[in-house]
DNA sequence: GAGCACTAGTTAAATTTTGAACGAATGCTA
DNA sequence: TAGCATTCGTTCAAAATTTAACTAGTGCTC
C-alpha cells in the first residue's frame, strides 16, 4: 500500500485546473440557461433524460441515480416541475411503491426551445476549444472514471460481508 | 457565424462522460472528506487557500472570486468555520469597508489532519487512473477553459460600453 | 471638499439541498 | 404464508445557497 501523502507536482496542478474550470463551467452553464430560458442546469438535465426514455417516462429511483441526486432531492426537483407544468407522475403500474416522472407536452417543449442555446454554450465555453485528441482523451478519462466511480458506490450500497 | 444546432457525436459523448463523471467524483470526494474529517469540500478548499497565503489571511473578496462563492455565500461560510474555530476574521487595515479571514492554529491542523486523507482520494478516485499523457492532457484543457471564463466573467462585469 | 457613482461585505427572505425518520410495498426465507 | 429485512419514495426539520436589498466606506469629478 505505499502510499505518498500528496500528489506530485504535475498531477497537483491538473487538479487544481481541474477543480476551478469545472466550477467555472458549471457557473457559466447554469447562468446561461437561466438567461435564455427559465430553466435550471438540473431541470433541463430532467428534460432530457425523459425525453430519451421510452414512453418518456422515468421511475424516480432510476432518474435519481442517472442525475446523481438523493431521492429526496429528486422529489423535490420532480415537484417543482411538475408546479411548473414541465413534467406529470404517474402511479408505477408493476410496483406500487412506486412513480414516474412522465414528460409533458409543455416540458419537450421547453426543453426544444433551451436546446439550442444551452448547446451553443456548451460549445462556446467548453467544446470549441477542444481539438478532436483532446475531446478523445476527456471522453476515455471521464468515461472510465465514471465508470469506476459507479463501481465502486454500486459496490458499497450492498452491505459488506465480512 | 454558421452554427450548427447540435454537437457531434463525439463531443456529445465527451461531455456526457464529463458531466456524470464530474458530479459523482464531486459527490465521492465530498463523501470522504466528511467520512474522516468533518469538514466539508468548501471547508477544505477554504484552509487550502488561506494555509498558502501569506499570512494566513486573505480578503474576503479575494477569497470569494478564488473559490468561485457569491460574496453572501462566502459570509456564511466563513461564519461557519469562525463558529467551528478554524478562521477568525479581522478588519482590513487599509480599507474600513473590507475584511479579511484569517487561519487559526486550529484551522491549520484541521488542514494538515484531513490533508492525507483527501489527497488519498484525490489519487484513488482519479488520478491514480491517469497516465502523464492524460494528466498533461486534463491540465491543458482545463487551464485553458479556466483562463477564458475567468477572462470572459472579468470582461463582463465591468459595464458594456455601446 | 461636496456630490455621486462605485466597491466591500453583510443581512434578510425565499429557495434548494441534505439527512434522518417514516409509511407503504416487496420479496426472500423459513 | 408469516415474519422480516430491504427497497421505494416521501416528509420534515435543519443547513446551505441564492437573490435582492442595504450599510458603510472609497474615490473620482467638479
Amino acid at each position: 500500500m505505499g502510499m505518498t501523502e500528496s500528489l506530485d507536482s504535475t498531477r497537483e496542478a491538473a487538479w487544481r485546473a481541474y477543480i476551478e474550470a469545472s466550477q467555472r463551467l458549471y457557473t457559466q452553464l447554469e447562468e446561461d440557461l437561466r438567461a435564455e430560458s427559465d430553466l435550471s442546469f438540473a431541470d433541463y438535465h430532467v428534460l432530457v433524460l425523459l425525453s430519451e426514455a421510452p414512453g418518456q417516462r422515468l421511475r424516480m429511483g432510476e432518474l435519481a441515480s442517472r442525475l446523481i441526486f438523493s431521492p429526496s432531492r429528486l422529489t423535490y426537483q420532480i415537484s417543482s416541475m411538475q408546479r411548473r407544468g414541465m413534467v406529470s407522475k404517474e402511479p408505477c403500474p408493476d410496483d406500487r411503491r412506486g412513480s414516474e416522472a412522465v414528460l409533458t407536452a409543455a416540458g419537450l417543449l421547453a426543453l426544444r426551445e433551451a436546446a439550442p442555446h444551452h448547446l451553443a454554450s456548451v460549445r462556446t465555453h467548453l467544446m470549441d476549444d477542444l481539438d478532436d485528441a483532446e475531446v478523445a482523451c476527456l471522453t476515455r478519462v471521464f468515461g472510465r472514471i465514471g465508470d469506476r466511480l459507479r463501481a465502486s458506490r454500486a459496490g458499497s450500497t450492498t452491505h459488506a460481508t465480512s
